[in-house]
DNA sequence: GCCGAAGTAGTCAAATTTGATTACTCGTGC
DNA sequence: GCACGAGTAATCAAATTTGACTACTTCGGC
C-alpha cells in the first residue's frame, strides 16, 4: 500500500474536519506531492474510498464560500481513527515499505505515546538487522562461487548498506526520544488533539 | 514511473525473444516480485502496452507446446532498445526514484560500457550530495527557531542519512568498477548479447 | 487408469494513480 | 468596468497495479 491513506487520514485528523482542498494544501505544503503520490486525483479518490469504507464521515456542505464547486467535509470515524493508528504503527515498523511510508510515519510520530514510538522503532531496528543478515546469507550460500554471482552481488551490497543506514538512523531517533525530545501524545504541553478552527495549522498554511 | 518497464525490457532482451511467462519466471527468480511491482498482471500489461507503442514486436505463436493458452513472443525493436538504455541510464542516475528502480538498474548495469556506468554513478553521487545540502538548507533557514520545526526535523535527518549512505554505496561501486570488476558491455569475455536458446539464463531458471 | 499436485500461460475486475482539465471567484491593473 | 492571473475546489479519462482466477498439461503415486 502507498502512503496516501496515512497522509490523508493524518491531515484530516489534524483539522478535526477538513475538505479535500485543505488536505491537498497541507500535503502540498509538506512537499508530500514530491516525495509521495499525494496528487489531487489520489487525494480525492482516497477520501471518497475511505468514506465509502466507513473510515471517514462525509458531510456535504453548501457550495463553497470561495469559488469552485460544492465541497465535502470529512472527519474520522472510530474505525478511521483505528485505521490511522494501525497505519502509523506499521509505517514506523515495517521495513519492506517504500520510503514515503516511513517519511509519513515520522511526520505523524508525535501522535503516538513516547513508549510506544520507541518500542516500534526498536522493532524496526531488529527487523533491519535480521533482513541484513538474511540478505547476506541468501546471496552467499556456502559452496557457491562468488564469481558466479558477479555483479548481482552489488544488489546485495546495496541492500545491506540500506539496511545498516536505516538502522543507524532509527537508533538515533530512539536515543533522542529516550532523552525526552519532542512532545508526544498524552504529554503535558501536547498540541490539542484537534486544531482550533480559527488557528492556522502550524505544519501547514495559514488558512483555517 | 515504476521499474516494470525496465525489468521487462531487460528480461526480454536477455532472451532475444521471450514470451510473458518466461519474463515472469525470470523476474520471480530474481525476487523482483518482492522488491518491485513485477506481478503477472503488471508484466503482461507492460508487454502489451509496449508492443502497442512500438517498443516490442509481438509474434503470435501457435498454442503453447506445454499447456495453457496460446502464447505470444516478444522481441525488442530498435525503439525498444533505445528505451531500454534510456531507462537503464536514468535508473542509475536519478535519485528521486523508488529503490526498485535503482535495484533494477544495478541488475542490468553490465549492459553498459564501463566508462559510461562509472560516469553515471558519479553523476548520482553529485546529485545525492546536492540533495543532501539542499535538504539541510531548506529545513534550517536562518532565523527560524529550531523548536518551531520540532519532530519534523527528524524527516530531514532521515533524508540526509539516506542521501549519505546512498552516495557511500555508489562510491564503492565506482571504485570496484574502476579497478576492473565485472565484465561490461563490449568487453572481451562479455556474455553474448543474446542468450543461446538452448542454454539456460545464468541469472534465471533452467528452462530455455 | 485416474486423482491430485505442480507447472505453464495468461486473463479479468476492481482499485489506484497520473496528469490534464473544468468551473467558479477574487483582486489588480488599466 | 473589464480582462487576466492567481487561488479555490474538484472531476475525468487513461494508464497502471493488484490479487484472484481460468484453463490446460504433465507427472508421480496408488
Amino acid at each position: 500500500m502507498s502512503a496516501i491513506r496515512l497522509l490523508v487520514l493524518g491531515a484530516v485528523r489534524q483539522h478535526g474536519r477538513a475538505h479535500g482542498y485543505q488536505v491537498r494544501n497541507d500535503l502540498e505544503y509538506w512537499g508530500a506531492n514530491e516525495w509521495s503520490n499525494a496528487k489531487p486525483g489520489s487525494i480525492y479518490h482516497a477520501l471518497k474510498q475511505m468514506a465509502k469504507q466507513g473510515l471517514l464521515l462525509a458531510h456535504d456542505v453548501a457550495p463553497s464560500t470561495a469559488g469552485g464547486p460544492p465541497r465535502t467535509e470529512y472527519e474520522l470515524t472510530e474505525a478511521g481513527e483505528a485505521e490511522y493508528l494501525a497505519l502509523l504503527r506499521s509505517a514506523l515498523t515495517a521495513i519492506d515499505e517504500k520510503p514515503d511510508m516511513l517519511t509519513s510515519g515520522v511526520g505523524f510520530i508525535v501522535d503516538l505515546p513516547r513508549d510506544e514510538a520507541i518500542k516500534l522503532l526498536q522493532q524496526r531496528v531488529a527487523l533491519l538487522d535480521a533482513w541484513r543478515d538474511e540478505v547476506g546469507e541468501h546471496w552467499t550460500p556456502r559452496g557457491s562461487d562468488p564469481e558466479e554471482w558477479g555483479h548481482i552481488g552489488e544488489i546485495m551490497r546495496l541492500w545491506v548498506s540500506t539496511a545498516e543506514s536505516g538502522a543507524q538512523w532509527a537508533r538515533g531517533l530512539i536515543e533522542r526520544l529516550s532523552s525526552g525530545a519532542y512532545v508526544m501524545a498524552g504529554e503535558s504541553g501536547a498540541r490539542p488533539e484537534v486544531l482550533a478552527p480559527e488557528s492556522g495549522n502550524p505544519y501547514a498554511d495559514e488558512n483555517g
